[in-house]
RNA sequence: GGCCCCAUGGUCAAGUGGUUAAGACAUCGCCCUUUCACGGCGGUAACCCGGGUUCGAACCCCGGUGGGGUCACCA
């Protein structure tokens, strides 16, 4: 077989040197030790929390050694393809203050390693394929679809691994004169890796060991099928171009899902090959969910929808407290370090991948309140309040006037016990804030608990008219509880809870029981902040009404 | 089924041959307190199983079991 006519009788277009490439697209010029990576997402214009956790890693291996962070966009399977999904990839990242050096972007590529789509790259991948194919290490294969699960049919009679490899790499086969006529006759084919690998049982199977930076050293028998590195349209197969890709981008560390682990000897032939270093893998364990049945299993995009980035869109998770929530279950060492640096800026911390865990964290909603809490705690009000009015907007326009033009009161509602040294961490996301707050609007204002056990009607009514008639506004907060506490006492309840305690037979009820008739009366639930603080917010008017309207109910 | 990855409390996890087996979330109790939070103190709770190596194993080796992944002209 004549490679090089082959090569020319399948790539007479291409017309330039593999080698010409290498210095189109140079060695990277960075600092010692920088790190280049990428993101590389299929245009399904779908991110799920998956790409969001390996792309926060991409981001800080990249940022964190002064080197660069890039999106390539995987369009080799044309099915695929939602339009405006850089679009879309962009901007949620964007939400998550995640953001690209280099790459595709919403107005156009920036970079000078591009086109950064590889459906643009075709020649390059051709190139190297016709390379290929002289060095004798690819070969067509003209096996039609109908051959194809023939050759599956037989190899699971004999119970053979299924694939193209071996004696079933009929195509290898072929001499120029047959594949001439193949190509005359217009029949389609796809370009295949001539694998080096043998066809042995499993035991006698040569190894390759690559050292992955999250799990070290991993075994696996080296790649023997004969891959399809071309498809018949042209365009490379994903573990071709991430070679091609890769290398010529020149990246550092790849950092992707632990489904790619199965194919990594493949890879490692696919770089052999082209006489390339490969570059440090960093696989990734899956975040994994407890579903119904109470086993862990992979989150899915269909059934789960906490893995939708929109679904923290939609509840207004902050990106802040995502960010920090990502970087709990990224590296196990965050959260010692957070405790230690309660105000350090989080990019700060040092991520390494070594840290990076390799069993499948679960998803802890929990966690992610518990962070969030963290996180808002620490945001000034008006930053919040911007962030509920940039909420409200997109996801609940029918609530927006009650925020927008309204800063200034909204501010003081969300700073309600939020000052001093041991301030509230109520908040956790927009759905939540607006639901603790919700009672500072009138038109949301509604009675939604009962009167405490220990207070009958009659008393409920009398302790708000009383409440009423010794109401004054600009009492400061003790002479205003004082008032409660005496007339409390007069009506039958304990001054101090403690007294209540010790002598239940003595009193109806205690203070706390008497207060929480006026909670209900002014924010119609019988747990809320500082009663006192919330009334100096909603004014001395609508305050009245409110123990008014309450006490017209008994 | 072949191959591969993984395995410490309910969850996330420290831990790399000798530890009272950290810490965080959740949970429970107490304290603080006008409710709820916040905060403080304390409690319950774990090394998947079986062999080996070793004076000694959560840790090393082998074999199970369980979970996950993968076996496409998808990525």
């Amino acid at each position: 077989m004549d490679n090089m006519k082959l090569a020319e009788l399948l790539f007479p277009h291409i017309t330039k040197s593999p080698e010409e490439y290498e210095d189109i697209f140079p060695v990277r010029e960075l600092p010692e030790g920088a790190r280049v990576t990428r993101m590389a997402p299929s245009p399904t214009g779908f991110i799920h929390l998956g790409n969001l956790f390996s792309a926060f890693a991409d981001e800080r291996l990249a940022h964190q050694s002064g080197g660069v962070f890039y999106l390539r966009i995987e369009d080799t399977d044309d099915k695929r393809y939602v339009e405006g999904a850089v679009e879309t990839i962009v901007n949620v990242l964007d939400y998550f203050q995640i953001n690209f050096d280099e790459g595709a972007g919403i107005t156009g590529d920036k970079g000078d390693y591009g086109p950064y789509h590889q459906s643009q790259r075709a020649e390059l991948y051709q190139t190297f394929v016709k390379k290929m194919v002289q060095n004798g290490q690819a070969y067509p294969c003209f096996l039609t679809e109908e051959e194809l699960s023939d050759i599956r049919a037989q190899q699971e009679a004999i119970k053979a691994n299924p694939g193209i490899y071996g004696k079933w790499a009929v195509s290898r086969d072929l001499t120029l004169e047959q594949i001439e006529e193949n190509l005359k006759a217009g029949k389609p084919y796809v370009m295949r890796l001539k694998s080096k690998g043998q066809d042995l049982p499993p035991e006698e199977m040569k190894t390759i060991t690559v050292n992955d930076a999250i799990r070290g050293d991993i075994t696996m028998p080296e790649n023997n099928m004969d891959l399809v590195i071309l498809k018949a349209t042209g365009i490379p197969t994903y573990h071709f171009a991430h070679v091609i890709d890769d290398h010529f981008m020149r990246t550092t560390h790849v950092v992707r899902g632990e489904e790619w682990l199965s194919s990594l000897p493949l890879h490692v032939e696919l770089f052999e090959t082209m006489g390339w270093p490969h570059p440090v893998y960093c696989h990734t364990a899956h975040l994994m969910k407890i579903d119904e049945t109470g086993n862990k299993r992979k989150l899915s995009k269909r059934k789960d929808p906490e893995l939708s980035l929109d679904y923290y869109r939609r509840d207004g998770y902050h990106p802040m407290a995502v960010r920090e929530y990502l970087l709990n279950i990224l590296n196990s060492n965050f959260e010692e370090w957070r405790i230690a640096n309660p105000d350090a800026p989080i990019d700060e911390f040092q991520f390494t991948a070594e840290k990076m865990s390799n069993s499948g964290a679960l998803f802890d909603l929990n966690k992610l309140s518990d962070v969030c809490k963290d996180v808002l705690v620490k945001i000034p009000a008006a930053e919040l309040c911007q962030f509920m009015i940039d909420w409200a907007k997109e996801f609940r326009p029918e609530i927006l006037p009650l925020f927008e033009g309204n800063e200034a009161y909204i501010e003081q509602i969300l700073d309600l016990g939020r000052t001093g040294n041991k301030p509230r961490k109520d908040l956790v996301c927009a759905v939540q804030i607006f639901d603790f707050i919700k009672y500072f609007f009138d038109d949301h204002f509604v009675i939604e608990n009962e009167l405490p056990e220990n207070v009958s009607k009659e008393d409920a009514k009398a302790i708000l008219e009383t409440y009423l008639a010794g109401y004054d506004h600009n009492d400061d907060q003790s002479v205003w509880f004082d008032k409660i506490r005496t007339f409390g006492a007069e009506m039958g309840y304990a001054a101090k809870p403690k007294d209540f305690k010790k002598n239940p037979d003595m009193y109806k009820g205690h203070v706390g029981d008497v207060s929480t008739v006026v909670r209900l009366a002014v924010t119609g639930r019988s747990q809320s902040p500082d009663i006192w603080g919330i009334q100096q917010i909603l004014g001395e008017e609508r305050t009245i009404e409110r123990v008014k309207a309450y006490a017209a109910q008994f």
